[in-house]
This record gives structure tokens, C-alpha cells and sequence, in this order.
DNA sequence: ATGAAAGCGCTAACAG
DNA sequence: CTGTTAGCGCTTTCAT
């Protein structure tokens, strides 16, 4: 392969001259950028970017770090992080945390070979986070909260989008609520229903805990926590599930039974996912902003690698979705 | 940041030496390297990638091009990427091809960043794929072909899997087969129709353009053309939609028209897409093997780079999934 | 406007 | 076993 030697020798110039007039340096006269460019041309010349990066010591590009490339993940969020790189002029790549301390994440992490990075990753641990981030090499983590002045942390606020919810049943008039909740590890389900119980509260209703019942995050979860609401033959008058999975799978379960929903009870769901919109009755939902945590997470880096100053930690509210499976509560 | 410079320094040894140390080679006795480790682990050093991979001139990284980053794509076909590469002990990382030629793709394809790639994104034009292959950096690419000695094409036998689909009715006793179509500039839909063709041909089965409707791929587009088919009152023994989302599109249709699947009429669709076997009833269809095509992409760039011959193009046979959208036709 | 030369951080002959 | 040294391909002072 050709090199910027090469390339000097045929147009008869020093490498220095063959570099600036390759980089469209303005101190190049025009006759010899002119020159220097059809021998790049001829020798099919393409610069080693490896290189060019050592001696700059920038990369101007930065990683997001998944889990598995294969997905799933939120593609809304990926979105934000593409669409922010990119219109700041850096390039983005994607690699997994597959592999633990040997995958090609933590290459990426802690080899220089970016200027910073995303982790959208649960598969990797801490102590790697921690370990990788440093100065001049910015982190950012959506998905837990890190000590340390060079990473930072976005997150979408789930305490206020379980209050949200809560509190749009409660000002529908509904006074009995359920919650079919996630599993009891999840940070994001706690936050949630830590949402709900603050609602209730605020409203002066009661917390019952038989109205509480696990449901996994899963479809088939909403439809067993459900199934069981039913069995206990004392309806409330809304069911606020954890995310919508478990929503549709309650939906069913509901129908199954004849109840109609919103008419006999209402249903809302958290996460707005794709086809919250097109189950029957279309199920209003607490979106969740993830273009925006993503699009935040990438500005965030560019930020501190222009020497600005950043608070560690933001959390983004989330949006009420209204659509069709919550009504007002008959007397 | 701390170098192998300084590292050295703090050991007391020279640079060679220390890399050695850190390098796992067997010529540097156990006390200089526990003595190397221990100053790299002080000064919290962590190597240069970038340093290290322009020395070796090898990247042990390949590339998957992506038109873009947030998806929808097969994700069977990366965890087939995936997987191979990991476990061959190469890195992968992906870039989308957003932006044309100022893209992340570009920018890796062209300044020898990796040691490969993988290309499935129409959105990068021919030309700077044919550019971009060069000697010690062999190209696949999944989503057409290109005269180059060193681009590798590998795709789906889609002909095959179109006669599969029709023989398989035909072997079920149907005479009458509609075909829904994709859009005819698509090449997949091409290539199924001639597979619908020669199944046809081969068992005597006379073609009628009356039976081939357009259906642009879409869901939408299936129901349609199912529409039309049922207008023109005279309804084939079966159809072969040539895709999944046509076929569930069509079912819909059929259904509320009181046409029972597969006792008034049979259904197969292509792809074998998530859904599939959840619809009403499960439908037939023809898998793609997208996970042995990503594989098998891995190993070509691997089998180039250690210094193999290998064809310039792989065809994978496609494979029947049979559920219940197809039955004998009756007499 | 152009060239000579230093050096980014690392690896790998080679010599000892 | 360890040290000296050259050099990967590029950018960027500093002279001229």
C-alpha cells in the first residue's frame, strides 16, 4: 500500500508538503496541492488513520459500548447517540462487552483507540468502568450511577414517570389502584413504584399491598399478575403495570374475562414501546425520553473533551402518552 | 498518561523489555516481569492500541457496515457475525454509513483501521466498496455483488426458496398458486418469482399473470393484493406471498372475508420473521439463514486474511418451516 | 511556499 | 535474559 512517502517522492515534494497539501493546508501553493493529489490519485494513495491518530493523539471518534450488537436495545436512544455524533463532525462505532474482560469493549475502553464512550451495557462491571474512564477520557453510563469526576450519568427519571402515571388515574378519578410490578431487582421498577406510592400518598390514598403483584417485566407476567387481580375478586379501578409488556399481556387476560377496558377498568402502561400503540385499546403508556438520554450522553462527552465543565448526573422526565385504555372512573 | 516509557523507567528496565514483560514472552524471566507488572499496575498504565496495531500493522479488528446503527436489521445475521468473530479471536466493531462519503464506514473501510469488513447497507455505493478492496483487506458483502478480486459475496438462495415454497404446494396437491409480490426492482423478489416460475414450469403448471399481485412487501400491501385476489372471483388453491409481513397482511384479508387458512386456501410466506408463528394460524414460510450467512462472512474475511483462497460467491440454500397455513387442497 | 527532522507509543530484529 | 535501535505512517514545529 501506498504511503505519504510515496506519494512525495512521485510528486517530486517533501512528505511535510505532501501532508499539508493533502489536508488542504492554505500555505500550499495551489500548483503543488494540484500535484501531490493526482500522484495520491495514481498510487491509489488512502492515509493510514491509525497514524494520523497517534501523532494527533485524537481519534475524534467515540464508542457505544451494548451489551450485544445484536440487540435488543432501545433504538431511540442509539438514534440520539448517531444522530448527536454525527452532526458534531465525530465518527461513532458500536462495539459489545460479549467477552468480559476480553471483549472488544473493553479494548475500546481502555486501549486509546477512542475519545470516549457510552456504556449502554449491564454486562460490564464497574470496576472496568471505573478502571477505563480518566482524564481527557470521558464516560458516560445510562445504566447505573458511577463514582468518579470523569464519568457521567444520564438516566430517565422512573420515580417522576411512576408518580406521572399514578397521578393521571388518580385525577381520572380512580381511588383503587393496582401495581403490577417488575422484578424486585430491577433499580427501575423500584423508582417506579417508589412513583406510585408517592402519588397515593400525596392524594391521601391508602397503600395496599394486596394491590401489589410481580409480574416479571414479561407479557406472560402481566397476564398470570392479572389473572390473579381478577381471582381475588376485588377489582380495583386501574391497573398501573411497570411497562408495557406486561400491560399487553394484562390486556388479554382482561378480555379474556370479559372486562372491558377502560370501560370496566383502566390500564396504563411505561415504556410507550412500538406496538403499545396498536393493541386494542390502544394503551396510553409514560414514555420514556431515550433519544434525548442518548443525544444528552453524546453531548455530554463533547463537552468535557472542549474542556467545559458538566455536572455528573442528569435525569430526564418522562411524558404522559394519552391514549385509549384509561377513562374516567364511573362513580 | 503514563507510556511503556515510563513504565520502563519505574522498572528499571528498558522499553524492550518491558514490552516483552507485558507481552507475555517467554525470554523475560519471572522476577523482571512481576517487577514490569507491578510498575505498569502504579502508574495505572494501560497500552496505546493505536501505537501497537500501526507497528503490527494488523488490527485484529473487523468491521461491520451498517446503513445504520439504530436498526431495523436482521439480528440474526450479526449474532452470526458476532459470534464467529469473537470466538476466532478477531474484534468487531460497527459503523453506520450515514453520511455517504464522510461517513464512520467510509472513514473505516478507506484508512486501514481494520483488518476487514463486512458490508450490508445499500446505502454505500458500489463505487467506494470497489475502492475500498484491496490486497490484505478482503470485503463481503451481503447485499449484492461486485466484479473484485478481493469483495466476497454471500447471500440467500432466494430462487431456491421460491421453488421450495411453490413446490411445496404444488406437493400438497394445489394446482392454482398466486404469487404476491415485492417491488420489482427488488432483486430478493425477483429471484423468488423465478423460483415461483420454474416450480411452476417443472410440474406443468401453466403461469397467469392474473395470479401475480403486486404487494410492495409491506403488511399494508399484502392485504391489498389479498383484496384484489378475492375480488377477481376466482381464488387460487394457495398463495405464496414473498414475504412474511405480505402473508400476515394477506391473512387478515382473507379472514375477513370468511376464507378459513389453510381449509379454503392455503398460505406460505418468506423469511420466517419473529411473528410468523404467532399468527392465526402459525404461518408456513421459507427461514433464511441469516445467522450461517453472517457466519459464514466471518470466515471468509478470516480465511483471506490467513492468506487462504476462497470463491468469490456463496449461495445458501433456504429452508422449509412448515406450521399450519398450508394443508392438502381438497378435490 | 517548501523541506528537514523530530517524535507520537509501540514492537521486533539484533546484539550481547 | 536484557538492552539498543530502527521504524510503522503520519503531523508539525522550525528553518530556509
Amino acid at each position: 500500500m501506498a504511503t505519504i512517502k510515496d506519494v512525495a517522492k512521485l510528486a517530486g515534494v517533501a512528505v511535510s508538503t505532501a501532508s499539508y497539501a493533502l489536508n488542504n493546508s492554505t500555505k500550499i501553493s495551489m500548483e503543488t496541492k494540484l500535484r501531490v493529489e493526482k500522484a495520491a490519485r495514481e498510487l491509489n494513495y488512502q492515509k493510514n488513520g491509525l497514524a494520523s491518530d497517534l501523532k494527533k493523539d485524537k481519534t475524534n471518534t467515540i464508542a457505544l459500548i451494548l451489551s450485544d450488537l445484536s440487540g435488543p436495545y432501545y433504538s431511540e436512544l442509539i438514534k440520539g447517540v448517531q444522530d448527536f455524533a454525527t452532526s458534531n463532525g465525530y465518527d461513532l462505532i458500536a462495539c459489545s462487552s460479549i467477552g468480559g474482560a476480553n471483549s472488544t469493549a473493553v479494548k475500546f475502553l481502555k486501549e486509546k483507540r477512542v475519545d470516549g464512550a457510552i456504556i449502554l451495557a449491564h454486562n460490564i462491571s464497574d470496576q472496568i468502568a471505573l478502571e477505563s474512564a480518566r482524564d481527557c477520557f470521558p464516560l458516560v453510563v445510562l445504566d447505573r450511577k458511577l463514582p468518579n469526576d470523569n464519568i457521567f450519568h444520564v438516566e430517565v427519571d422512573n420515580e417522576q414517570g411512576g408518580f406521572m402515571a399514578t397521578k393521571h388515574l388518580i385525577d381520572r378519578g380512580h381511588k383503587t389502584i393496582a401495581y403490577v410490578s417488575g422484578p424486585s431487582n430491577s433499580l427501575d421498577n423500584n423508582k417506579r413504584f417508589a412513583g406510585y406510592m408517592r402519588a397515593l400518598k400525596e392524594n391521601g390514598i391508602g397503600f395496599q399491598s394486596k394491590w401489589k403483584i410481580p409480574g416479571d417485566f414479561t407479557r406472560e407476567g402481566g397476564y398470570r399478575a392479572t389473572k390473579l387481580l381478577i381471582a381475588q375478586q376485588d377489582l380495583p379501578q386501574g391497573i398501573f403495570y411497570a411497562n408495557d409488556e406486561m400491560a399487553i399481556g394484562g390486556l388479554q387476560a382482561l378480555q379474556e374475562n370479559q372486562l372491558q377496558v377502560p370501560d370496566d377498568i383502566s390500564v396504563i402502561g411505561f415504556d410507550d414501546i412500538q406496538i403499545s400503540e396498536y393493541v386494542s385499546p390502544p394503551l396510553t403508556t409514560i414514555a420514556q425520553p431515550k433519544y434525548e438520554a442518548g443525544a444528552l450522553a453524546v453531548q455530554l462527552i463533547l463537552q468535557v473533551l472542549e474542556g467545559g465543565k458538566v455536572s455528573p448526573s442528569f435525569s430526564l422526565p418522562t411524558k404522559l402518552v394519552e391514549r385509549q385504555s384509561v377513562k374516567h372512573a364511573g362513580v
